[in-house]
DNA sequence: TGTTATCTGCGAATGATTCTCAACTGTCAA
DNA sequence: TTGACAGTTGAGAATCATTCGCAGATAACA
C-alpha cells in the first residue's frame, strides 16, 4: 500500500472517530504511514520537521496518543528506552530485539498466542493485551 | 524458606561478588526477603524507613540495581507504572497483571519457552532474556 | 586499629512525558 | 460563505521515576 493510501485510511479512521484532521496531525499521519522502522516521539517529530511541518513535541505527543486511543497506531515500550510507535495494520504480531544491534524484528506464532489464552482461562480471566519480547543475539 | 535464611543468602552472594554489606543493604535485604509481593522502590523505601532504618532512596536504587546485576534479583516493568522487584528464587517464571485490581500474578508454561527458543533459532538468534505479560481481565 | 576503596545522603540533574493556558482553527450549521 | 465554538496548538512549566555529583562516612582487610 502506498504512503498517501495509507496516510488517507488513517485520517478516514480518525474523522469517522470524531477527531479533528489538523495540519499537523496530517503531516505527523504521513510521516508514520511512511515508516518502515519504529520512531520513538523524538524521532518523529525530527521526521515531521524535516519534512516542512511544523510541529511541536508536545503536540506529537498529544497526536500519537489520540492515534493509540484509535487504534491507529501502537505504542511499543522496550526496556530501557523512549516508546516506539508503529502504525497497527491490523496483524497482531510480537517483536525480537536483537541486543547487539538493536534491531527490531516482529514474528506471529499461533501456537504461542493459544497457549497464552489456555494459561490465562484455566486461572480463570480472558486476556485484554498481551506483550511478548525476546532479547535475542545472533548466533554465530 | 524464613526470611532471616533468605536474607542471609542475599548477603553470601553478595559477599561472593565483592560487594559490601552495610546496614542500608542488609536492611534492604530484609525487606525484600519478606516481601511475598512485587514492591517498587517507594515501597521498600518506605518499609526499610518503618522498619526502623535510615535508607535513602537514592541508596534503595543504587543497591536495586547492585542486587540485580548479581542476579539476586529480577526488576520488572509493567506498562505505565515505576519498576517493581521480586526475590529471584531461581525459577524463572512470567506475570499476569489483572487490569482491575492491578494484582499480579506468576505462572511458568514449559511448552511457550520452548516456542520462544525455536521461533529464535529458526531466524538464527539465541534468546538473552525475554519477558511475557499477560494483561488480564476476570471473566464473569 | 589504620587505611582506603566503597558507600551514603543530600540535593541537583536528567529524560521522557504530561499539563496549563492563552491564542488559533477545523467543522458544522445557517 | 460565514460565524460560533469546541477542539487543538505551542511554549514553557510541571511531573515522575530514576540517576548523578560530591563531601563526609564506614565496611573490610591488612
Amino acid at each position: 500500500m502506498e504512503i498517501e493510501t495509507r496516510a488517507q485510511s488513517f485520517e478516514d479512521a480518525l474523522r469517522r472517530a470524531g477527531v479533528r484532521i489538523t495540519r499537523q496531525r496530517a503531516a505527523l499521519l504521513r510521516v508514520l504511514a511512511a515508516a518502515e522502522d519504529h520512531p520513538d516521539a523524538t524521532q518523529l517529530h525530527q521526521r515531521a520537521t524535516a519534512a516542512g511541518a511544523g510541529v511541536s513535541l508536545a503536540t506529537v505527543y498529544r497526536t500519537l496518543s489520540a492515534l493509540e486511543a484509535q487504534g491507529v497506531i501502537q505504542k511499543l515500550e522496550f526496556e530501557g528506552e523512549p516508546a516506539r510507535f508503529e502504525p497497527a495494520d491490523g496483524t497482531h504480531h510480537d517483536h525480537m530485539i536483537d541486543v547487539e544491534t538493536g534491531e527490531v524484528m516482529e514474528f506471529v506464532n499461533e501456537r504461542i498466542e493459544r497457549l497464552q489464552a489456555e494459561i490465562a482461562a484455566e486461572m480463570g480471566y480472558e486476556i485484554v493485551r498481551h506483550r511478548l519480547e525476546l532479547y535475542v543475539r545472533r548466533r554465530r
